[in-house]
RNA sequence: GGUCGCAUAGCUCAGCUGGAUAGAGCACCUGCCUUCUAAGCAGGCGGUCGAAGGUUCGAAUCCUUCUGCGAUCACCA
């Protein structure tokens, strides 16, 4: 039983044996700095059951506490505050428990629990990926990471929107256009190589419909006639014809965007357990489709379409397959989530990282499904998240208005650079050891500057001002991470010494301990809320808490051996949580910095 | 118009299921490098928590209305 357990059970006998009044649940909360005290009992909720002045109950209970359990070493009461006091063994007591575990707060999946998928990124393979999908990636990446730190299994996934008009418009363009550039004749990443002929595509487009009008059609016209749309329509319907040529070619040009966007995950630190392809999946859901239609889920229209009544829910009428047979997005999604239920049987739950312009999207998905019966339903959720803004606008990649990813990482690791080298503490470093470092405070920055923001937040991203070493930052963080391990480095210890139950805390040394005491929860607290912004400002608040007593008392110089003991374990605790912290949102943290 | 989300210091953000005098960082000002990494620490300045009502012993937090911003309401994905 831990400590808060067992003063909830003295508050309710204490109320049981004084004022005769059985307590359901007794809640605590931490004690304010200013005040003495650990924990701190709110009386007056119990007013509604004990009548009396809140001072005096809270003195009562107090005392009652004081007599009856062995860590309350005393108490105060201020207005209808009830504030504890704890002994330091106990805080002692339970460092010494957790101060060789390096994986302090991490649970091990519970096998009788079951799996949960995440999906993230999902891009489309006809251009590189943003700054949107950055965001994406890091929440899809750190919020798997989090649950699984929570104790369940999870699988990550993406589904590859490798199909479609959209696909076919840079593949068209390329073979029009593209002189049989590849990747190596040019020396382009395959992403950016494809990207540019989407680009081209477009330019194309808008110059025939142009042309279209001056010879007099109206816009409307102009935009379903042009050469070229007419072509890539055609270009999809030979696709999925299964036409041979037309098939090598989308495998062709498909192919260099993996190897694209393999080399932007890897420099993300981003991965993937399943990978799903919406050119395999597009036809899946219409034998559910049908399966609703006998059931009554849906219903047909007389124009042969299939709907979805989800109006007693308060929602509209969805369709879900069109009248002339095909699929529509909802169709694929609802087969593909079928379909992932049926390939990994031990998946009692399903999170969806994607942006909060498809809110209605998940919803409508959610009630399907539900509605179709299966008993993983109720366990889906839509981690939605908010836009990326740019200071001149809205992102938009035919305006030019997006920020490349890989230009952004390239960025942030020059930055990174230049502020190291001018700081200059990183001698004897190889400039391959320097590169890294700089590349791992780079992207600490850029992740952290993200993930530290509650996702349903849309981001102001101003590349030039945004990033900053200072304060609540990724560097800032990482940087007392390597203070930690300068002084592991210089720090002997006698091997024989050990944490003593009488040692005489110092306020920061508790005050720290106090702060790692609750990692934990704030684990458990991210997972339930979907938030990797919980687990960074955790360790924001750690670090805080650490170099305030890394300033105040001295670690290494300490006056006496225990001290010196205590003190380096304690630092060595707060440099593995923060590992692991950062861990939890795929942060590296440096040796040296 | 319907639905959903957001609004906290000049700026960027915390504030968990309602709890004590609303917290950080940046910026600005004052101290601290002959002790373990000053990308740091200690302190100052700065707020009618978008507005108005309501519930409560107690509201940034819950409810209602309003204002502003955004998203969404396709046989697009």
């Amino acid at each position: 039983m831990n400590l808060q357990e067992t003063l909830s059970d003295n508050v309710k006998q204490a109320t049981k044996s004084i004022f005769n009044v059985e307590l359901d649940t007794v809640e605590f909360q931490a004690t304010r700095k200013e005040f003495a005290g650990d924990i701190t009992l709110v009386v007056f909720p119990l007013l509604k059951f004990i009548k009396g002045n809140p001072v005096s109950i809270g003195e009562q209970i107090g005392m009652h506490l004081v007599e009856n359990v062995k860590n309350v070493k005393g108490f105060n009461v201020v207005k209808g505050f009830l504030n504890i006091e704890i002994n330091d063994s106990y805080y002692i007591e339970f460092f010494d428990k957790i101060k060789n575990d390096t994986s302090f707060g991490i649970l091990n999946p519970k096998l009788d629990d079951k799996a949960v998928m995440v999906e993230y990124s999902s891009p489309n393979t006809n251009k590189p990926l943003h700054l949107g999908h950055i965001r994406n990636n890091l929440l899809g990446y750190s919020v798997s990471e989090i649950i699984k730190a929570s104790g369940k299994k999870v699988y990550k996934t993406q589904i590859i929107n490798d199909r479609g008009i959209h696909i076919c418009k840079s593949m068209l363009a390329w073979q029009k256009f593209g002189n049989k550039e590849t990747p190596e004749s040019t020396g382009l990443k395959g992403d950016k190589l494809v990207g540019n002929y989407y680009v081209k595509f477009d330019q194309e487009y808008k110059r025939e419909i142009k042309e279209l009008i001056a010879d007099g059609q109206t816009e409307e016209d102009a935009k379903k006639q042009a050469p070229i749309i007419v072509e890539a329509q055609q270009m999809l319907q030979k696709w999925e014809a299964g036409d041979l040529e037309t098939v090598a070619l989308w495998e062709k040009m498909n192919g260099w965007v993996y190897e694209g966007f393999a080399e932007t995950y890897k420099n993300l630190g981003v991965d993937f357990d399943k990978l799903y392809y919406e050119s395999q999946t597009y036809l899946l859901g219409k034998e559910f489709v049908a399966e609703g239609l006998r059931t009554g889920v849906f219903y047909k229209k007389e124009d042969g379409s299939v709907w979805c009544d989800l109006t007693p829910d308060g929602l509209d009428e969805k369709i879900v397959l069109r009248s002339d047979g095909t699929a529509v997005y909802m169709t694929q999604d609802i087969g593909t989530a079928i379909q992932r239920a049926k390939d990994f049987p031990d998946v009692g739950g399903m999170v969806y990282t994607v942006g909060n312009e498809q809110e209605y999207h998940f919803k409508v998905l959610f009630l399907i499904i539900q509605k179709l019966g299966f008993d993983w339903a109720k366990n889906l959720y839509h981690l939605s998240y908010g836009m990326v803004d740019l200071p001149s606008g809205k992102m938009k990649s035919r305006e030019g208005t997006v920020v490349d990813a890989d230009d952004l990482i390239d960025e942030m690791t020059e930055t990174a650079g230049h502020i190291s080298e001018e700081l200059g503490k990183l001698e004897g470093y190889s400039d391959q050891e320097k590169n890294e470092l700089y590349k791992t405070i780079g992207l600490g920055a850029l992740k952290y500057y993200i993930l530290k923001v509650d996702p349903r937040k849309r981001i102001l991203f101003d590349p030039q001002e945004s990033i900053d070493f200072q304060g609540n930052t990724g560097p800032f963080i990482q940087y007392t991470y390597a203070r930690i391990q300068s002084i592991l480095r210089k720090a002997t210890l006698d091997q024989s010494a050990s944490l003593d139950i009488n040692y005489k805390m110092h306020e920061k040394e508790k005050e720290l301990l106090k702060q790692i005491q609750i990692f934990p929860e704030a684990i458990q607290n991210a997972a339930q809320n979907y938030s990797p912004a919980l687990i960074a400002n955790y360790t924001y608040d750690l670090v805080k808490e650490f170099n305030s007593f890394y300033q105040n008392v001295s670690i290494l110089g300490a006056d006496t051996s225990e001290e010196k003991y205590f003190r380096v374990q304690l630092s060595r605790a707060v440099s593995t949580i923060i590992k692991n912290a950062f861990g939890l949102l795929g942060i590296d943290v440096p040796e040296r910095m």
